[in-house]
DNA sequence: ATAAACTTTCATTAAATACTGAAAGTTCAA
DNA sequence: TTGAACTTTCAGTATTTAATGAAAGTTTAT
């Protein structure tokens, strides 16, 4: 396989991948493509790579801004803007996990809150349902502090051992 | 609010917040009314409940059961087939994280290796995107890793000691 | 063997989501 | 202050994804 045809397959599939997490395709493509091709790469040329519209490449340049996952890049002597994909593959891992949780775990969270404030609270039906979401909640905490865990545990090691333990 | 309110009202939510993370609205709405109904549904009781098609009941009636989160369970007396979901909340976390790995994180570590084979590999190009690749591999086995340790650290205290440490 | 009760399939239709491209907005140099 | 270079927006359109419901398939009791 040539180098190309590895970065071309990788960026398309790529793509594909991330609709099975709820991830918009183009947005994973770009993001691939602008790892891929170490170096920061003007919206023409993201366009042009991909074949998508200036719209299109726009809005999911900036949507990659918002994640914190591209970073806008100046080019002296160039006046069109230049975008570029951190090279450091945990920090995505972490960056994403951080946002995720900020848009979609702690919404969730707030949510469970709000539903125990029930009327009849000592029925036995509340009572479960007041319990579900309670284990809800403690169980979205726990995922949290998983995540805490692996976000702050940046050296190797400490996972290394602690899934040694587990073993 | 009244608990019946309540309960539409998570089943509607959790729906919606499903499809953040790929994951079919319904699908999400039948698994949270199994949930919160306390006691196994029929096909019809579904259908009824949450004003769908047969065809679209039965169908994520079935997916769920092949996610390991939903059960088919026979009553006494009756022809009819009935669903119930687990309520270990936890137990659902693992179970999904299980699947999830297995459909989604295994298939990607090993394309990832299959584009790793490059004719030209010394070239400066193909050493940085050979790179990339291994990044991406080392990162996945690491969650993959961390998720063990969760899966595994059934008992809250040793996840809450690490975090603690970590904090 | 029959038929009623129930489950599954799948072609068609509907809904949700993403993309396009032209127009409007912005920035900047002269 | 003009206009060229560039970025953003958004109404209209295309694509993808999910739902419907009737027909086909299966199971079970008699």
């Amino acid at each position: 396989m040539k180098l190309a045809e590895a970065k071309e397959q990788y960026i398309q599939t790529w793509g594909t991948f991330a609709t099975n997490w709820g991830i918009n395709r183009t947005m994973a493509q770009v993001h691939a493509l602008l790892l891929a091709s170490g170096k920061a790469l003007s919206t023409d040329e993201v366009m042009e790579e991909l074949q998508i519209s200036r719209g299109n490449a726009n809005t999911n340049l900036r949507a990659l801004m918002d994640w914190g996952i591209v970073k806008k890049e100046l080019i002296k002597g160039e006046r069109k803007e230049f975008f570029s994909a951190d090279k450091d593959v945990w920090f995505l891992f972490k960056q994403i996990t951080k946002e995720r949780r900020k848009r979609e775990i702690e919404p969730i969270i707030e949510f469970l809150e709000g539903l125990k404030e029930i009327e009849d609270k000592d029925s036995e039906e509340a009572k479960e349902f007041i319990k579900l979401m309670n284990d809800f909640g403690n169980v979205t905490t726990k995922i949290n502090n998983i995540m805490d865990l692996a976000i702050k545990s940046d050296e190797h090691w400490l996972v290394g051992k602690i899934t040694n333990l587990l073993k």
